[in-house]
RNA sequence: CGCGGGAUAGAGCAGUUCGGUAGCUCGUCGGGCUCAUAACCCGAAGGUCGUUGGUUCAAAUCCUUCUCCCGCAA
């Protein structure tokens, strides 16, 4: 099948990949270039260097509502295209131009989790497990019918990052049966249950400070799942301090109190919880070992 | 020139205001204690204080040049 592939950041990579290796992907749509960082670097999206490396042609039209990129997007003739964290909506004209219509690979089970962040949000959620799903495209939010899906269970320890990254591999491989299935005809799409559909807002900032007064479990899961963007945050020896990685410790006792130092436990409104990672404002990510050797900690002090 | 923090021993920090032979915690190495230890005790090694130039009898500290790292904002 002739492929347009359309994806901007990591996610979307290892399914180009794979469709490559397998079909011809005459086209990638990508995003433009963006300013990045505090020097504001022009940086090419990583999907774009992905299509380079495997020589491919890339479109960057700053919107596929504009009458040139449809055209452009005509021109190859594509019989698929494909879709994957694009990043932007596309209108019904470009959704009309392949035969097989357009299939979007989404990282829930959908009609769950439809919508921005739904990876973050099933680690947030603190989900036994999750997966991704084919779709055909319609005018709506991941709201066209399914295709295919494959499940997989969350780590207990899992973060957002690395099921990023084992969902996007999952992805690759869903999309080649996906199009395999298409192709023969042996797939009935499946209209999403309405009823179950629940919808994730993209993540920001606001969601980073840690409240040492819920459980364990839910601080827990907040640190892996806002790991690595935008990361956990808390209050401790007077400084912000993000929290990059932890995990569950036994211990109990008031909310918020330093309940060992070696390893250090926090206590929670329930249960305790072990920082394993730490990186104060201004400074580099550091192990709480080497944090704990540098800062006026004491066993029985407070970070509430 | 968006705002701000930082560069000192392998790691994390103090010392910089008020110049005067570099310190803390941890780690490492050696020894001791112990049935044993990630615990405890004793001891040791390890730093041209990011770079350039300057002021001074004397600079981690004051002035100057540059480089790099990071937080926030976008």
């Amino acid at each position: 099948m002739k492929i347009v592939y359309m994806g901007t950041p990591d996610f979307a990579v290892p399914a180009l990949q794979a469709l490559a290796a397998a079909h011809e992907v005459a086209a990638v749509f990508t995003q433009p270039d963006k300013p990045v960082g505090r020097k504001q670097i022009l940086t090419p999206p990583d999907v774009k260097v992905c299509a380079q490396t495997l020589g491919i042609p890339v479109c960057q039209p700053a919107s596929m509502k504009t009458a040139d990129a449809l055209a452009q997007l005509q021109a190859y003739a594509p019989d698929v295209i494909v879709v994957a964290a694009y990043g932007q909506i596309l209108p019904k004209a470009v959704l009309d131009v392949p035969r097989y219509g357009c299939i979007n690979i989404h990282g829930s089970l959908l009609p769950k989790y439809r919508g921005a962040a739904p990876i973050q949000q099933a680690v947030l959620n603190g989900d036994p497990v999750t997966g991704v799903t084919t779709m055909l495209m319609d005018e709506g939010l991941d709201t066209g019918d399914i295709l295919l899906t494959k499940e997989t269970p969350i780590g207990e320890n899992e973060t957002s990052a690395e099921l990023f990254d084992r969902l996007s591999q999952l992805g690759g491989k869903l999309i080649l049966e996906t199009l395999s299935a298409l192709e023969q005809g042996t797939v009935t799409p499946q209209k999403q249950d309405e009823a179950l559909a629940t919808h994730t807002a993209k993540i920001d900032k606001s969601r980073c400070p840690v409240d040492f007064t819920q459980t364990a479990r839910q601080i827990h899961n907040q640190i892996r799942g806002l790991y690595s963007w935008p990361v956990a945050t808390a209050q401790i020896s007077g400084k912000r301090v993000k929290i990059h990685q932890a995990r569950l410790s036994a211990g109990s006792g008031a909310a918020g109190t330093v309940l060992s130092l070696k390893p250090l436990v926090i206590a929670c409104g329930e249960g305790a919880v072990e920082l394993l990672t730490l990186q104060p404002e201004g400074k580099k990510k550091m192990t709480a070992e080497a944090f704990v050797a540098g800062h006026p900690l004491h066993v029985g002090d407070s970070v509430l």
